[in-house]
DNA sequence: CCGCTGGAAGCACCA
DNA sequence: TGTGGTGCTTCCAGC
């Protein structure tokens, strides 16, 4: 594919391209797409171009940044039949440089070869799904030969005697190697085996053609992204047309290496998408991110929208796929959206919610609580409001006529910083119950949902088409590169983003996500889950009644207050006293237990927890002890809070001590805090992209916020993200300097090479400041997701447990205390997902340190 | 018939 | 090594 000479690709692939990197398609599985150089386009122009076109996995040369098989996507002319391609791809005849797409290093989320987990945890690289570091590469393309053969055929119309030959010699073969391309789903769905052996070898059974105990159990055919060969054929081409159709092969192929050019991933070529939701996803392939400038001299369009692409752009023909199409196309989506654009953050990128005029606000939260389906299951519904009804979000302050596009991802709703949560997807929801429409995209094995804000709404949706999908575990831990685990990890977050074109040809990206909810059915009916707390904080003496509002109060739950060391362990804990008189299913009160050093110096923040018995225990809840002489700070009750009315002060608290589980906060700034305007990600022309920076930052803020702790709150326009932990300013922005939180220790460290280390390539340019501020929003997963070590997966059993100390400490906090550590190893389970990873990221931290430098 | 729900069985893992 | 508890996933029945 070329593009016409003033024709840019928004994605940042220009200079790095070298025309060496071509290969031929038949003898290389990687993909290269020619393009033509964008003239507009270079490298000191847009650093932030050059930090995605890095995290796009290629290094400055073109040149894959890893060692990863690629999959080479030639336009045209390669294949035996190029007619369609010339007449429907006329761009494609002007190839002046070629690009290579350099693909997930290894075999993908599952690896047939790897058949225990350890062995696909520990060879973990550098990506984990949607996240910028694999944005490139993030396809997920399994077209290791000795893997699934099944992605060839995605980009090689050699790909079905590959996929035969893989069949044979996979281990995993099974439905998982079925050749689906050739099938109908019918007969596909028959062919199918169990489900897909263990991660941990033997947990569980798979019969291959189909266990007598089993119906239809797809090996996770659906989703597991990567595991299957389904996952390949992901460009919505029907099954029986598929293999024979070489058109198509080659269509699919330039269609999954703009796919995969995309900065975001838009990528993944359906890898983790079921066989039932993709069958909505033919946006998927027509999601293309691709963007012409205007003036291009083929197109006065300036954009490329989904539908213009493929159906005009594209060979593909829209009654090839139209089986997948459950839904008729909205009227919304059958223009050109100006969003589209390939430098959109990942999604594991930190946005604020608000920016400037522009706020993005979820009016009314989802319920705490959401039984997800599995695959195997019918839906289970979209995602409900607590008082009936679906969540709404909103976005304030946009005054323009177009239409813009609220994107609706499922994020982790953990201590760590907001990311694509790998275990639960999205799921759109349709019927005569919804009335929002809604389309399906793919983002670097995540799944967004597209929902249309419309000015005539007041820029404001109701969110009824979105439920919640649950992935196996032993699917997705199976996935090279996923460093979190399953199980006991079942609560999300709605996240919804929404991107707006500026006049100045910037884009602001704005995202707030929802509280966290419980999706597995269990927990949901035995775990306590908090709310809301009255009070953050409040003094070392304790004596502080705090009303606590949930679910799942028992009349003898506990509430034990922690304070972890840097490595995990408890080195204090005491329990609060409980108000039994006042006792609820969803509400406590208990008096705050004082804390074990009256005489600090400034605060110390700890958890608690409500705990119903063993392993019934909530998650952690923070509160802040504060030195005598601060001001008790107390959240701002809901007016529909029902607990007596323990709080004497109604004021707002600090952003820095909001916490996730917190729906009630002021929707005012607190006066201290200047004008929100932190500076949304910015894309080109100009981009501004926020980044966390070493410098600690002048927040007047009390408490020190875990820099993980993304709560919506957090990204609420009172509040600043703590995500965005650092900020290299411009003289312009020095006003929002304030505004940042106070970068912890621990956060300092991945700054140093936040998306350099991650996103950019040895060698990069580090991104240069703007004229304007320069604000760099960490990939989450620098923290979250050690990858590329070696590093063995956060398991429950690992003893690392890293802390949360340095983040227990304020800037001004006095140096780490000199503790005994006391070891509680029945706290492991419940820690180590926030620990062990901790640890794991700290450790990958240093690595990408070494490998930049 | 299909989508949605609630409940629970069966299995695997772990203490 | 056996056993019970726990969590995950699938299945079923009802609306």
């Amino acid at each position: 594919i070329d593009f016409p000479p003033n024709a840019s690709l928004s994605l940042p692939l220009s200079s790095p391209c070298h025309p060496i990197q071509y290969h031929s398609l038949q003898t290389s599985p990687s993909i290269s797409v020619s393009i033509s150089q964008p003239p507009s386009f270079s490298p000191h122009e847009d650093m932030a171009s050059v930090a995605y076109y890095h995290s796009s996995g290629s290094g400055p040369n073109g040149a894959p940044a890893l060692e990863s098989p690629r999959i080479e996507i030639t336009a045209y002319g390669q294949f035996p039949d190029t007619e369609v391609e010339e007449s429907s791809v006329p761009v494609a005849k002007r190839v002046n440089s070629i690009v290579t797409l350099t693909l997930p290093s290894g075999e993908g989320y599952r690896d047939p070869t790897c058949l225990s987990p350890a062995s696909s945890v520990s060879s973990r690289s550098c990506h984990s799904e949607a996240s910028s570091y694999e944005s490139g590469y993030s396809c997920n393309y399994d077209n290791s030969p000795q893997n699934s053969p099944w992605q060839s055929p995605c980009v090689s119309p050699k790909g079905s005697s590959l996929m035969s030959g893989a069949l044979s010699a996979s281990p995993r073969h099974s439905p998982t190697g079925s050749p689906r391309a050739s099938m109908t789903d019918d007969s596909w769905a028959g062919s199918r085996s169990s489900r897909p052996s263990s991660p941990c070898g033997g947990k569980r059974k798979c019969s291959f053609n189909g266990g007598a105990s089993h119906k239809f159990r797809p090996c996770s055919p659906n989703l597991s992204p990567g595991l299957s060969p389904h996952t390949s054929p992901r460009l919505s081409v029907t099954d029986d047309t598929w293999l024979p159709n070489t058109n198509q092969y080659t269509n699919s192929a330039i269609v999954a290496a703009i796919n995969a050019l995309s900065t975001d991933g838009m990528s993944d070529l359906g890898e983790g998408i079921p066989l039932k939701t993709r069958k909505t996803s033919v946006d998927h392939s027509a999601s293309l991110s691709l963007k012409i400038e205007p003036g291009g001299e083929d197109t006065g369009s300036a954009e490329l929208c989904h539908e213009d692409y493929a159906t005009s752009r594209l060979p593909f023909k829209k009654e090839n796929y139209a089986s997948f199409l459950d839904v008729p196309q909205h009227p919304f989506w059958s223009k050109p959206k100006p969003y589209i654009s390939p430098s959109l953050p990942a999604l594991d990128w930190q946005l604020p919610s608000s920016s400037g005029p522009y706020s993005l606000q979820i009016e009314v939260q989802p319920k705490s609580h959401h039984r997800a389906h599995y695959e195997t299951e019918g839906s289970r519904g979209a995602v409900k409001a607590l008082a009936g009804g679906h969540p709404v979000v909103q976005l304030h302050g946009y005054v323009e006529s177009e239409p813009l596009t609220l994107q609706l991802f499922i994020g982790t709703a953990d201590d760590r910083l907001l990311r694509p949560h790998a275990f639960y997807q999205v799921h759109r929801i349709t019927g005569k119950t919804v009335s929002t429409p809604s389309h399906e995209v793919m983002q670097a094995n995540t799944k967004v949902l597209e929902i249309p804000l419309l000015p005539e709404s007041n820029m404001r949706a109701i969110i009824d088409c979105a439920g919640i999908l649950k992935l196996r575990n032993s699917d997705i831990e199976l996935r090279k590169g996923e460093t979190d685990i399953g199980r006991k990890n079942t609560r999300v977050r709605m996240v919804f983003r929404v991107h707006i074109n500026q006049p100045n040809g910037r884009t602001v990206s704005l995202q707030a996500a929802s509280n966290p909810i419980e999706c597995s059915q269990r927990s949901a009916q035995e775990l306590p889950l908090v709310d809301r707390q009255s009070m953050e904080s409040g003094s070392t003496s304790g004596g502080d009644r705090m009303a606590l509002s949930g679910h799942n109060f028992q009349p003898d739950s506990k509430v034990v207050f922690v304070e972890k060391a840097q490595d995990g362990h408890h080195i204090w804990e005491m329990e609060a006293k409980v108000d039994k008189d006042s006792f609820k299913p969803t509400s406590l009160l208990v008096e705050v237990p004082p804390y074990r050093n009256q005489r600090i110096s400034s605060p110390v923040q700890v958890n608690f927890y409500i705990c119903n018995g063993k392993r019934k225990r909530s998650q952690y809840q923070r509160f802040t002890y504060l030195p005598p002489n601060v001001p008790t700070i107390k959240t701002e009750p809901h007016d529909d809070y029902d607990l007596p009315p323990v709080c004497a002060q109604r004021r707002p608290p600090p952003p820095s001590l909001t916490l996730p589980p917190k729906p009630f906060y002021a929707p005012q700034a607190p006066p201290t805090m200047p004008t929100p305007d932190h500076r949304a990600y910015a894309t080109s022309p100009q981009r501004l992209v926020t980044r966390p920076s070493p410098l600690p930052c002048t927040s007047p803020s009390r408490g020190n916020p875990k820099v993980h702790d993304l709560s919506p709150t957090h990204l609420s326009p009172q509040g600043l993200s703590p995500g965005i932990t650092g900020i290299s300013l411009g003289p312009s922005t020095a006003p929002h300097v304030s505004a940042i939180q106070p970068t912890p220790a621990r956060y300092q460290q991945s700054v140093l090479y936040p998306p350099t280390g991650a996103s950019s390539p040895p060698g990069s340019h580090p991104p240069t400041p703007n004229s304007t501020a320069e604000l760099v929003f960490a990939p989450s997963h620098s923290l979250a997701r050690p990858a590329g070590t070696g590093q063995a997966p956060a398991l429950p059993k690992a003893p690392a447990r890293s802390g949360s100390s340095p983040l227990l400490q304020d800037e001004g906090a006095p140096a780490l205390l000199s503790v005994s550590i006391k070891q509680e190893p029945q706290e492991l389970d419940q820690i180590y997902l926030d620990d062990v990873n901790m640890e794991l990221n700290n450790i990958y931290i240093y690595i990408c340190v070494c490998v930049c430098v």
